[in-house]
RNA sequence: GCCCCCGUAGUUCAAUGGAUAGAACUGCGGACUUCUAAGCCGUCAAUGUUGGUUCGAUUCCAACCGGGGGCACCA
């Protein structure tokens, strides 16, 4: 990276003029007119010696030995050094991209590490909700970045296939028992049936005492497995769910390397917290089995019910020493989740403290926020009550399709599916991505169905604007070329060269949204230059730098793209 | 009651303690019979309140006001 060189020249500088300070700070000013990069070190050097900062940042200029990359350096304002790259500088770094192609963009601070992240977590029998949509955007973005950061990474998706959820979809599946859905039919129509057994079971229990006691006893014959009619229902239901949670990874671009079920790692959990409770880490009370989080400022969680049951508690102690057991070399975990779970999180480290140090040490939670509709309630769905994940996916997509088919291109019916499905995916991607995880993301769909402006659909279009080009070039024979007729650097290239940064700093402070706020300006600029630069015509001589110039910017909102799991499509 | 998170243009979001707080949508006003108008150009408009730390605060600290979430056998 060009700006590791300017920080190197930065800090020979800072020493032959006798500061001792070697955290540099180098930034991409705001303004194209504060320079390529600028660093604000004489201000921090002149906090410490109490002088006049501005003098101190000459000193430093003054050491700064003559570059080829720079074309000037000045001292600025109060005190800011900026650093102006030279022309030919700029060129070889659009040339180095080119030269990496699609790892153009990729990092190495996190080269040989193993991490795990776990996100998703959608429950067999109940509808893929939009927050597992919204886990999973952030899941896959996060692990994408670790990736481009040479981090050997592993997906991991947990799901609740025991648990009072699944004794209301049985009951209910067995309620409806004769308008179950033949083998042989679509996987929708399944899936249809199971979710309306779903929201019948969970009704009846909430409004029928006797039903609720049913639920609960079947809920135990689930779990004792003594009851063949209820393990044919439970094994139909289960199946049917993963298939349709794989379908939706298909199309939202996740390959999970584990999938690990809670009813996997509840035995572990257990033994566990007896392990612990003679070590005194849980203990006894009111007849369930806890952890007193109070001393540390955090608050008590029951762990095993007064019924000898463990509680998600408990599984999860068991879910997280199978990572690190099933992954003996994993160095950093991952777990994605709505932000409601944040201190049962702290609450669940606090404990592993005592019991694996290791994974309280390496375990990170990010907590995402919540959906909401434009009425800053939960996004509803077109047929009343909470919209699930796959409904909010097909409004998208068939907007998107409406969109494609209203416009003169002629795609063929398949390309057409699947580029609608790929704008449906990414906007809803860039929703979620664009912001900071922790926040409420206030989701109108009426907006984000017009596609325009700061948009996933935008950088789509981008991307396909740009194709265009290319073959508009293809067409009359024009080859991209920076070796003649070279314009001088504008804003654009400029930019350019700041892609590798966006990438590490999103990665480091596990921020999506540093590389979508990136790649969304990287478009602006190029569309603006689009505006004003004609880029193929066979008479003009600079067309083949133009040309080149187009397939940088394209080259770097695809590998942005990818690397925050938003497709990218041809043509739209 | 205790704890956690969040308050930035009319609206939805940005901003690694630094320079003139950046976009999008909306509104208003434009350009274009040339490579994709899901585009481009211009314009109006914002840091909840009061203090503190700092050379410098949207960012850190405190209090208050407002919103959301969590606090025992559900996940």
């Amino acid at each position: 990276m060009i700006s590791d060189e300017i920080k190197k020249i930065l800090a020979s500088a800072c020493k032959r003029a006798g500061f001792g300070i070697t955290a540099s700070t180098l930034k991409k000013p705001d303004i194209s007119a504060h320079g390529d990069y600028s660093s604000n070190i004489a201000l921090a050097v002149a906090g410490i010696e109490k002088t006049n900062p501005r003098l101190i940042a000459e000193r430093i200029v003054e050491c700064i030995s003559k570059n080829g990359i720079l074309s000037k350096v000045e001292v600025a304002s109060a005190g800011y050094i900026n650093f102006y790259l030279s022309d030919e500088a700029i060129y070889e770094e659009l040339g180095r991209a080119e030269g990496l192609s699609d790892k153009w963009g990729a990092g190495k601070s996190l080269h040989g590490n193993r991490m795990m992240f776990e996100y998703t977590d959608p429950n067999p029998f109940k509808a893929f909700h939009v927050g597992h949509l919204m886990s999973n955007a952030i899941g896959e973005a996060l692990a994408r970045l670790a990736e481009w950061q040479g981090a050997h990474v592993i997906r991991a998706n947990y799901q609740g296939d025991v648990g009072l959820h699944v004794g209301k979809a049985i009951y209910g599946m067995l309620s409806a028992k004769s308008g179950i859905p033949a083998e042989t039919a679509a996987l929708l129509d399944k899936i249809g049936w199971l979710q309306e057994c779903y929201v019948f079971g969970a009704q009846s229990y909430e409004n029928d005492p006797s039903v609720k006691h049913k639920i609960d006893v079947l809920n135990k014959t689930v779990f004792d497995k003594t009851d063949p009619e209820v393990n044919k229902m439970y094994s139909l239901g289960r199946e049917w769910s993963l298939a349709n949670f794989e379908e939706i990874y298909r199309v939202l671009g996740t390959k999970f390397d584990y999938y690990f079920f809670e009813s996997e790692v509840a035995e572990k959990g257990i033994t566990l917290v007896d392990e612990y409770k003679e070590k005194g880490v849980f203990v006894d009370s009111e007849g369930a089995v806890i952890f007193d989080g109070e001393p540390y400022g955090l608050h008590k969680r029951v762990f095993i019910t007064s019924n000898g049951l463990p509680t998600y508690e408990a599984k999860d102690l068991g879910l997280n020493v199978t990572k690190f057991e099933k992954e003996p070399e994993l160095q950093k975990s991952v777990i994605v989740t709505g932000a409601e779970q944040d201190e049962y999180f702290k609450v669940l480290f606090k404990a592993f403290e005592f019991i694996d140090k290791r994974i309280s040490d390496n375990t990170v939670h990010v907590g995402h926020g919540l959906m909401l509709g434009a009425d800053k309630k939960k996004v509803s769905s077109r047929r009343g009550g909470a919209a699930s994940g796959e409904e909010l996916l097909l409004d998208l997509k068939v907007s998107a399709l409406k969109k494609i088919l209203a416009g003169k291109k002629e795609l063929s019916e398949n390309e057409a599916e699947d580029t609608a499905e790929k704008i449906a995916t990414g906007a809803i991607k860039y929703v979620v991505l664009k912001q900071n995880i922790g926040k409420n993301i206030v989701f109108d769909e009426d907006l984000a169905l017009s596609f325009e402006g700061d948009s996933g659909p935008y950088l789509q279009y981008t991307c396909a604007r740009i194709n265009s080009i290319l073959s508009a070039a293809e067409a009359v024979g024009l080859e991209a070329s920076i070796e003649r007729t070279k314009e001088p650097p504008t804003e654009l290239e400029r930019y350019l060269i700041h892609f590798e940064n966006a990438l590490l700093l999103a990665s480091i402070k596990l921020s999506p949204n540093y590389v979508t706020t990136y790649i969304v300006e990287l478009a602006r600029l190029f569309n603006s230059y689009y505006a004003s630069h004609h880029i193929v015509d066979a008479h003009k001589p600079e067309s083949a730098y133009r040309l080149y110039l187009a397939k940088i910017v394209l080259l770097t909102l695809k590998n942005g793209l990818k690397a925050l799991g938003i497709p990218t499509v041809e043509r739209m």
